[in-house]
DNA sequence: GTCTATAGGCAGATAGAC
DNA sequence: GTCTATCTGCCTATAGAC
């Protein structure tokens, strides 16, 4: 029924980072609720960074297969509201961050590999909302003054921004508010 | 020379926070930095988290008298630039990111006081913005859709984000390119 | 106010049985 | 693959001398 220990073990360090970020959690709060003892764990990951980066690597993936899959909508404003749908849904998953929003806080603490891979993250992305702004104001779905990397590099940094200032605050307005704030300044 | 032990501290406690996040500073790490014993810090604060309250307090306080001396300056127009300008500083001073924005990303991991001191910076500072974008408005200086709120949640989320992101990918211009842009959207 | 010394606990990690 | 047992080290915090 639980073939997959390492999975879950990935799962819930996830949940965790999310939750508290990187250096709150140990071993044990891990152990606890997979439901192992913490010495497996080291069977799976040699070591937390370890375990760390492989948690990033996995986020990165599946995001990029997210943002193939929101290209795939159709339209440049299809594409866009493909995009900024998950975000909406942070409002109802608990209070949550982005795993590279709250490893981002404890930068210096971390290792050179996970500090690569945090990097590679938020470089991806903005280049691909460059990417995706770029073409849809050429196509003539999107309208918006400055460059597509200027505007890719607000809009991202105001999801992020949100993430964090919504979960202290505890009111999704305020992701709601950026996200219809975004939506109303590229589709002019 | 140094007859101040007790501010030292929380100077080198910020410091450590912005760069490294609450979790992973030690009583260690400020003593060797401040050239005292790491016994002698808990004569001036009892515990961790009343060194992180008392930190958070400090720069509440800070930014609040900070954000007052913005509002001498003049037209909104003046005072939006003093608000802004030191977000372009954060360029030239090292990898920090905002005290509050580094601590959000590890909410779920600290005590309630300190919550709940994260959770008003974020309110009034977004309150103060907010007004400066309805009054800016109102005198004809400033420009823009939508209610002075969502706005102001727009900014000072890209602001926060924008800390982030340039940390981890070392690129002032991160930062540079948002203020541009937050600029060109309020002055229309 | 700062020190030395130490308590008491938990961290990440390893060895080896099963 | 998961376990028990254990190592070593660091953590926050306290007690009491100076």
């Amino acid at each position: 029924m639980k073939p997959d220990t390492a999975g879950e073990i990935l799962d819930t360090m996830q949940e965790l980072i999310q939750a508290r970020g990187f250096n709150a959690i140990s071993y044990q709060d891990i152990a606890d609720r997979v439901g192992i003892r913490k010495a497996s764990i080291h069977y799976h990951f040699p070591t937390k960074f370890a375990l760390g980066a492989a948690v990033i690597g996995r986020y990165r993936a599946r995001l990029l297969e997210a943002l193939a899959a929101a290209e795939a909508g159709g339209s440049h404003r299809a594409v866009l509201a493909a995009y900024l749908e998950p975000f909406a849904a942070f409002v109802e998953g608990g209070d949550k961050v982005c795993l590279c929003g709250a490893l981002a806080g404890e930068f210096a603490a971390l290792p050179k590999p996970m500090q690569e891979q945090i990097t590679q993250f938020f470089t991806e992305q903005q280049a691909w909302l460059e990417q995706l702004l770029e073409r849809g104001r050429a196509a003539g779905e999107l309208r918006f003054a400055g460059s597509p990397r200027s505007m890719a590099r607000l809009c991202f940094s105001a999801l992020q921004g949100a993430l964090l200032v919504r979960r202290a605050q505890g009111d999704g307005q305020q992701i709601r508010d950026v996200i219809g704030t975004i939506r109303a300044l590229l589709l002019g």
